[in-house]
DNA sequence: AAGATTTATTTGCATATACAAACAACATTC
DNA sequence: GAATGTTGTTTGTATATGCAAATAAATCTT
């Protein structure tokens, strides 16, 4: 967690831009499913990007877009290293092999899951 | 989720409270490491079981012990249904071995964390 | 086309939780 | 035994999150 203190983004907000980032002109309903989270904390993760003027949302009738801007877009790199870096921590710490066993498990749950 | 709700407690709170009935006169930090939350989190649960008049907190020193009200112990049996039910809820949902194999993923996940 | 239903988003309010600081009692050291 | 450090608990403040209601737009019904 500490390489996200140093962009100064809580790392659900850093999730979140980085969708915005892949798919610019993505939907906060389409974000909230991808991110498992609810709509009203989507909105709320885009307030505050959109102070920090990491996005912007255009709304046409009930729909709406988010684009990231330009300091958005000079920020995934150092988001992506902060992704890679603290998957590294993990693997080190986790033995690999569990690891994956328990993306298996959780997976074959999910798909299970109503 | 929905059994808890009949009883009026939050899950956490009520896990607490059985803790509490389980071994009276627990301390709040031995509370806090069982059930995986911060010393400050108990506090907070404490107050509303407290306002609720299903604990009572007695302090010396810098020691407080917590002990269970008559009222709480009425609630007893019932808690112990409503972990009753969600287990059978989840167990019915989702396949049994799958979900021991989760179980033990996590184990020994957590065996080697620091 | 007016009214009813559905869908996407936002707001108001509530809860859970933590971190850091404050506090209070105890323990250590010199 | 006074100063310093340690430990257990509580407060102040902040964040993350969700549910239910409000809003607003699109779609369907007749």
């Amino acid at each position: 967690m500490e390489s996200w203190k140093k962009l100064g983004l809580a790392p659900s907000h850093a999730y979140l831009l980085m969708l915005v980032l892949e798919e610019p002109g993505v939907q906060p309903g389409y974000a909230a499913e991808e991110l498992q989270l609810s709509p009203s904390t989507v909105t709320r993760l885009l307030e505050k990007l959109e102070e920090k003027k990491l996005v912007v949302r255009t709304t046409e009738g009930k729909l709406t877009n988010i684009y990231p801007t330009p300091k958005a877009k000079e920020l995934y790199p150092q988001m992506k290293n902060c992704t890679r870096e603290f998957q590294e921590k993990y693997q080190a710490l986790i033995n690999e092999e569990e690891a994956s066993r328990l993306v298996k498990s959780i997976n074959r749950i999910n798909d299970q899951l109503p």
